[in-house]
DNA sequence: TACATAATGTTATAATATAACATTAATTAA
DNA sequence: TTAATTAATGTTATATTATAACATTATGTA
């Protein structure tokens, strides 16, 4: 439940500037983003984003290679998680729906295999692009 | 319904490719693997690779970076794929569920985005991984 | 045939991500 | 409080994944 956790500095800086971004951001992006504080190379860069992802302060898109903020306080450390992306404009959000999560929490495929996470990418148009 | 297409020489190379595998394969597997038929380029392998994806003959496993070919003859022209996936063995199976892809299908974020297209994808261990 | 569209071939390069190894900082436990 | 352990950092090099740009050939259609 308590997401609390200290940060190192790359960790930190990272984060910061993850969280401050809009929209989804790629590593590279944030690496040339970094450079004036130091942080010169890719890897110290993918080093923080794995942590990052491990505690669940932020969550990879997938499909697009790109990171963004967790915006939901229950999405249990990043072990079940679901967004809405516009092919359009390449908005993401991050859904925050308690019957979606339930649902898929509790599914149970034929094989038997029991599910420890789940990653669950809808693809559409936002309200903005769908009018155009 | 009908997912019936004639392919391209290319294409149906690298789907039989794809197809013979008991595994999901990555593009530069596939690419090492066809060069004895004349496909040189990495370009030639994405090529075919999107289109196969496009008419639904194969998936590509975002979070892998490789490709299936697909086992499941109503995940409407790849517009909805669910995945399971063991983090152990790299197993994966497409799962065919009826009241998983309506759920999904019907699902209405609170934004009232409508979507065209979902993935999703579970991770855990597979029965044969969960002994050990 | 002629036109349009889809697929191919080719070279170069962009974008994404990790290996390997050395060093320093923070945490834990005797 | 020191020694041992673990986590984080720094650095260079390289591996892996994917696309740009342009020329050519094959296929479908009027
Ligand atoms: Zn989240
Ligand atoms: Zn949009
Ligand atoms: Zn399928
Ligand atoms: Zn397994």
């Amino acid at each position: 439940m308590d997401k609390q956790q200290i940060l190192s500095k790359n960790q930190q800086i990272i984060f910061d500037i993850i969280e401050k971004a809009k929209e989804p951001i790629k590593a590279y992006s944030i690496l040339f983003n970094v450079q004036k504080k130091g942080i010169k190379a890719p890897l110290q860069v993918y080093r923080a984003l794995d942590k990052l992802v491990e505690i669940g302060k932020i969550h990879k898109i997938e499909s697009r290679n790109s990171f963004v903020a967790c915006k939901n306080s229950n999405c249990q450390i990043s072990k079940a998680t679901a967004f809405s992306i516009c092919e359009s404009c390449e908005e993401v959000s991050e859904i925050s729906d308690n019957k979606l999560s339930k649902y898929l929490e509790s599914f149970q495929n034929k094989a038997g295999m029991k599910f420890k996470k789940y990653n669950l990418e809808f693809f559409g148009l936002c309200k903005k692009c769908s009018v155009k």
